[in-house]
DNA sequence: GACTATACCTAGTCTAGAAAGGTATTCTAT
DNA sequence: ATAGAATACCTTTCTAGACTAGGTATAGTC
């Protein structure tokens, strides 16, 4: 606690808009999803989680809507824009590349 | 400019870790080694560098001593510690985990 | 009726990267 | 000689964003 951040910042948006891509998701369903992808090892706070869906509503990656989940709760329903399907595809693109250098450097002699 | 940061946040410390790996170097220097390692890719800015590198001794990874480059220019040279060689490879394994975990997402259908 | 899991939210803290300013020196080219 | 580029360092201020720690509410199960 306190040393390594769970996440690596800047990459928290790219999960969720990753996460969206196949349809709409409220947000405790997005935190599932992106733990069950990860297999357990990416773990997102959910005091990380909403401000980050409502800065990417602002930003006009997401619109949202209220409704109904499958177990009968009341739930916020996010999906993708076009903005936020070309941001994903910037984003995860941007993203390899960084980490394509940052291999460079770890592994060059 | 104000979209995609020059680097991925909480990556810097590894690199300048990993950059001092083979022996002393000074501040500039090596800003330009992991400009070159990573072909250009990577540009530290220097209103970043400086700070980390302060950050860095306050934590007991790196020392530093002032010095003479073969440029005869005074220069503050910064090598490892036992503690820093030790984060090194911390934060690699932490790294290279983090990077797997976050492929993981960005790949599964 | 208690408990667990689901579902959402906010206020406050902290880290660290970037922008924008600054100083000084060495060497080269004109 | 002097102008400029490259080298080398530094600090202050801003900002984004992830985390902590609190909170509310409901559905279903034991």
């Amino acid at each position: 606690m306190g040393d390594s951040p769970d996440l690596l910042p800047g990459t928290l948006y790219m999960m969720i808009l990753r996460s969206l891509n196949p349809g709409p998701l409220h947000g405790y369903a997005i935190a599932k999803r992106i733990r069950e992808w990860s297999k357990g090892d990416l773990q997102i706070e959910d005091g990380s989680l909403y401000p980050a869906l409502n800065r990417m509503l602002l930003k006009g990656w997401l619109k949202a809507e209220w409704g109904v989940t499958d177990n009968n709760r009341r739930a916020r329903f996010y999906r993708l824009t076009a903005a936020g399907r070309k941001r994903l595809e910037a984003e995860s693109s941007a993203f390899n590349k960084m980490i394509r250098a940052i291999q460079l450097v770890m592994r060059t002699s």
